[in-house]
DNA sequence: CCTCGCCATTGGATCGATCAAGAGGGAGGG
DNA sequence: CCCTCCCTCTTGATCGATCCAATGGCGAGG
């Protein structure tokens, strides 16, 4: 606090602390970075001196002598217009939060999907962040063997989907497990036509959640066949999605890869004037802001991203101390939201 | 590129250059920094160094000589689960992009509503930022205040409501023109029996959005009196509120302040059997991910965050050059996204 | 041909912290 | 009584960039 009030407006440097407790400046460093070297009272004598002085150690001089700067990299990418998947806004927060905890913050850059790698390379080469977190691992997409090449530490939210060799450090929720425990939920409830609508062939994602409502399907010796559909992940793809299952294969549920689906099919159903809830039932996937406030409210697969944070900080750590520990994949399972529209 | 091929995982300094390119450190730096001040051959031979060894100054060291670390704090604020305010998301990548450009990077800190000013200070100190630029300007909080008191370079997206003596640099959109926007286009469509659900009294906000639906009401001497609420920001209180107009003074037509109320309205006219967007007709307020994959879609007054994060950037730039220039404030006007809730 | 002035370029100091050794003093063992 | 060891604290060097003042070379003018 007390140096805002001086005249002089660079803050109190690490020399100050140590002429204003009268000990040297490696014991005021010890003090803040290695507290159990010193004796009682000298802590206590620079500990006051640094409360006084309201002193704070200059980031930039640690950074350079430490050769690290307690930031890690996430690329931002701005959730599509038109459709509901808001996970992005969460996910930071825990990251944001639970980093904190940890003595790291989150730099931002900006990404275009063009340029996958737009902005990794600056912030590696200048040593401007310790770490990063890598969020789409969509397939094909090029950044964690780019960063593994560049030997640069990451932690990946979402598996190496086309690269069981891969070795980096990932956190990625059970989409099959999602599907299944929706599947289930409405298999519990009675349903045994339950429809499917996902994405396209080429997401790793997407199939990987269908195969959970296969799974779900399956174990209880119901069909599947007619009952699925994979399209774009847009509201206007799932209604029509949605209208063509209504029409050929009567289902009385639908479980969808995405929320934005999941609107999709309430509109088809709205179309019809059926009540969704309470003669067909719908479930969504990622409990977007969308499914909480859609009159009676979508019931819809969460993903523990609270969880995803903890664990990608605790893998970023390892891969950070000395000597890096390269932990394994983890797993988390997702929850169910149940709203009015499964009934 | 060429340094990650190398054994040493040191990357190249400025003297690794200069030795390469047989020049003096200095004439690399100015090459970076300055290079008008070389002759041609001289740059070119530098920056073939570069290339070569694909060389980036260090952040941290140029960082303590210049006293700027090129960073800009933000307060992750998490949107409120259950609302539709999902601006941060639209807002973050906005201004992620545009200091990008202008060769700043975003630090994100936890943020508690109950400490405000919790992780500004700590910041602040350890010169870690160069500026903030600081979004939730609700009644009492004491940021801008504070950070004023500190003297710390700040840039505020929202007008400083409780104290017009403020001479901070602040951006903010124009709440009553966007209000006033919505409420004309109902107007225009021949309603003249339009509702008004707002914040509580005491928000600044709701306030001079409401100010906006009075304004173009009575410009065309259309009566207020009975048609205005003032609730909680939650889809159960603009769900209440929109049924108690609809019983007491039957308005064809709702302005609301946020989607989340319009959520509400649209809930309640749903319990009701009311076909909204033909028989009554709904305007919200942020364009929220919500108001566009909602049926039908929902009209809502959209912030232009493009703009607002440009002349954050731009305020800041003002703030950080020699000497600091303090632009006044800057009000945007937003636009209206007309959907199919106002018919 | 020599001197002056200008501009590109150079070498040393510096930012503020941590690292790596080393110094001083008291306790314990021989 | 002395020596060793340990614990606490200090001193000088260092991280890699930029600032500053000074040097060198070159062309123009006398």
């Amino acid at each position: 606090m007390a140096w805002s009030g001086r005249l002089s407006l660079t803050p109190p440097t690490l020399a100050d602390v140590a002429e204003r407790a009268g000990v040297s400046r490696q014991t005021v460093s010890n003090a803040v970075n290695n507290p159990e070297l010193l004796r009682p009272d000298t802590l206590a004598r620079v500990q006051d001196a640094i409360e006084e002085l309201g002193y704070s150690p200059n980031r930039a001089a640690r950074n350079l002598r430490t050769r690290a700067s307690h930031l890690i990299g996430l690329k931002f990418n701005q959730a599509q217009e038109g459709t509901a998947n808001a996970a992005m806004d969460r996910f930071v927060h825990s990251v944001v939060e639970t980093a904190g905890e940890s003595g790291y913050h989150i730099l931002l850059f900006a990404g275009t999907t063009d340029d996958p790698l737009g902005g990794y390379d600056d912030l590696l080469r200048s040593t401007a962040v310790d770490a990063f977190i890598v969020t789409d691992t969509y397939l094909g997409n090029p950044q964690a063997a780019w960063l593994t090449s560049r030997r640069a530490p990451f932690v990946a939210f979402g598996r190496p989907w086309d690269n069981p060799e891969a070795t980096h450090a990932w956190v990625d929720v059970d989409g099959a497990a999602g599907a299944e425990l929706a599947t289930n939920h409405l298999l519990d409830k009675g349903h045994t036509r339950i429809a499917w609508i996902g994405w396209r062939k080429d997401s790793f994602i997407g199939e990987d959640r269908r195969s959970g409502w296969t799974r779900a399907m399956h174990a209880r010796d119901l069909p599947t066949t007619g009952l699925a559909s994979r399209v774009e992940d847009t509201v206007a793809s799932g209604r029509e999605a949605a209208s063509v299952l209504l029409d050929e294969a009567r289902p009385s549920a639908f479980v969808c890869a995405s929320d934005t689906l999941a609107m999709g099919v309430l509109h088809a159903l709205g179309d019809r004037g059926i009540h969704w809830g309470q003669d067909i039932a719908v479930v969504g996937f990622d409990d977007s802001q969308v499914a909480q406030v859609v009159p009676g409210g979508l019931t819809s697969v969460r993903q523990p991203l609270e969880e995803v944070a903890v664990e990608l900080v605790k893998a970023l750590e390892g891969l950070l101390s000395t000597p890096p520990v390269a932990g394994p994949g983890v797993l988390l399972s997702p929850t169910l939201a149940v709203r009015l529209s499964s009934g």
